[in-house]
RNA sequence: GCGGUCGUGGCGAAGUGGUUAACGCACCGGAUUGUGGCUCCGGCAUACGUGGGUUCAAUCCCCACCGGUCGCCCCA
């Protein structure tokens, strides 16, 4: 095989597709609800926007960027990830003026990370995400939060643990920071290579080293929850209170970091427990990013939002064994049989009735009458109508129910009519 | 970037250092010349990931590469 594919790249076929529908307008509906309006950004940006709004120091900005130059010797990237890109639009696009605040979003988007592709992981990924920017509200938080998780549970999925923590205001982060460099520093040498380049550029990383994590000065070091400052405290307080009164259980883990360098405040992360959901269990992250459109050029403007991986909800569906509702059926299937006439007259009546708001298809492949009803079955087709000389001649169409084996002959200029009936109860 | 494992028709899956590479499913046709699902019979297919090497001879042995898959790091 020549032509495939690149790596970390799939096709969704028919019948995968279906789903990926099912899954989108469940989303939709309760994006709806919560009146969240869809944004659609470019494919791609200026690479600034990301190494800016994503931060130089993550992994993804270091590592993972499909990075190009175009024709004009600009340096574009393939997304990465959301948020810069619809910061970068708020921005651009003076959304900060709209009277309706704060602006909530949500998009649906292919994401380009260059990763060795996993179960899981792709290299083209597609997220559903939301921003809500322009309020400093600890009940914007816990809304977004409830958002992911209504789509989780209208979906079916139970086996789900989320998980919040706070990385505090800049002062917070900055006491901390600086608690665990005077912590950490001392043992340096004993800490892995990543961790020892953490310290400096971003020691609240080094809390959640998988390498580390026995270290003995690991169940020592300082938590952020210890450095809060009082008005980090308290915010953090009331989106705990907010998820309460929602019904949301969570759990608190102070050493849930995000990658990311924009966040600040709250961050939370979603996983599945499923058996056998394989390695990788985060289903979405998120997180408060006060101060990212300050950084982009925009005035000061609090945000949050999330990242929802669908290739992962898909995942997490199938592992919980909760089966998509699908129809694959057909209406009606026409059986052409017999002369040149007959074919005329079958593509004319498969063009009517397909304008008269019926579903229509029919046989392409030359196949012979038995063939046909065969392609009919395969297709679960709910009606055949069969048409052959005799039918020509008297201007009617043999109507047979697949499912009965019952058939009536119907005259042509009834059967828009009398299909309607059948399938769309007379509307 | 690192490690394990795998790579045979559309799909699944045997197999061998040497003349036509099993079989099953699917598909097409016939039995049933205007009627599906079952049965029987027949047919079908650009198949041994790519490139080297060993050999008289490689799908099989060796090496490299590519790709899938699972895991590590990290994340969605």
């Amino acid at each position: 095989m020549s032509m495939k594919a690149p790596r970390g790249t799939v096709d969704i076929l028919p019948k995968d597709a279906a789903k990926w529908q099912y899954a989108e307008n469940k989303i939709k509906d309760v994006c709806g609800r919560f009146h969240f309006k869809e944004i659609r950004t470019p494919l791609f940006e200026h690479t600034e926007v990301f190494q800016r709004g994503v931060g130089d120091s993550t992994d993804i900005v270091q590592k993972e960027m499909y990075t190009f130059e175009d024709r004009g010797g600009r340096s574009l990237t393939l997304r990465p990830e959301g948020t810069a890109s619809v910061s970068r639009a708020f921005v651009e696009n003076k959304l900060f003026g709209d009277p309706n605040q704060p602006v909530k979003l949500y998009y649906f988007a292919q994401m380009f990370r260059y990763e060795r592709p996993q179960k899981g992981r792709m290299r083209q990924l597609n997220q559903f995400g939301v921003e809500v920017l322009g309020s400093a509200d600890p009940a914007v938080d816990a809304e977004v939060i409830d958002l992911a998780m209504t789509v989780y549970k209208e979906l079916g999925l139970t086996s789900l643990k989320l998980v919040i923590n706070s990385l505090g205001d800049k002062e917070s982060r900055d006491n901390h920071r600086q608690a665990l460099v005077n912590h950490f520093e001392p043992y340096k040498e004993e800490l892995c290579s990543d961790c020892q380049k953490r310290l400096s550029q971003n020691p609240l990383r080094v809390l959640d080293c998988k390498k580390d994590r026995d270290h003995p000065t690991m169940k020592t070091a300082p938590s952020i929850l210890d450095y809060l400052n009082e008005a980090s405290k308290t915010y953090f307080e009331q989106v705990q209170e907010y998820l309460t009164i929602m019904n949301i259980d969570f759990v608190v883990d102070p050493n849930l970091v995000r990658g990311l360098d924009y966040y600040n405040h709250t961050a939370f992360e979603i996983m599945s427990e499923a058996e056998g959901f394989g390695a990788i269990t985060t289903l979405a992250g998120g997180g408060r990013y006060n101060g990212l459109i300050e950084d982009l050029g925009g005035p000061e403007t609090p945000g949050i939002g999330f990242g929802m991986g669908f290739e992962r909800l898909l995942m997490a569906l199938e592992a919980e064994n909760i089966e998509i509702p699908i129809d694959e059926s057909l209406d009606c299937f026409v059986v052409a049989t017999g002369s040149g006439e007959v074919e005329k007259e079958a593509t004319r009546l498969v063009h009517e009735l397909r304008t008269n708001g019926i579903q229509v298809d029919k046989d392409y492949q030359g196949r012979k009458m038995k063939a046909q009803f065969k392609a009919a079955d395969r297709f679960q087709s709910k009606y055949v109508l069969v048409l052959g000389d005799e039918e020509l001649e008297k201007k009617t169409i043999n109507l047979k129910e697949m499912e009965t084996g019952q058939q009536l002959e119907v005259p042509v200029e009834n059967l828009i009519e009398e299909l309607r009936k059948r399938l769309l109860g007379g509307k």
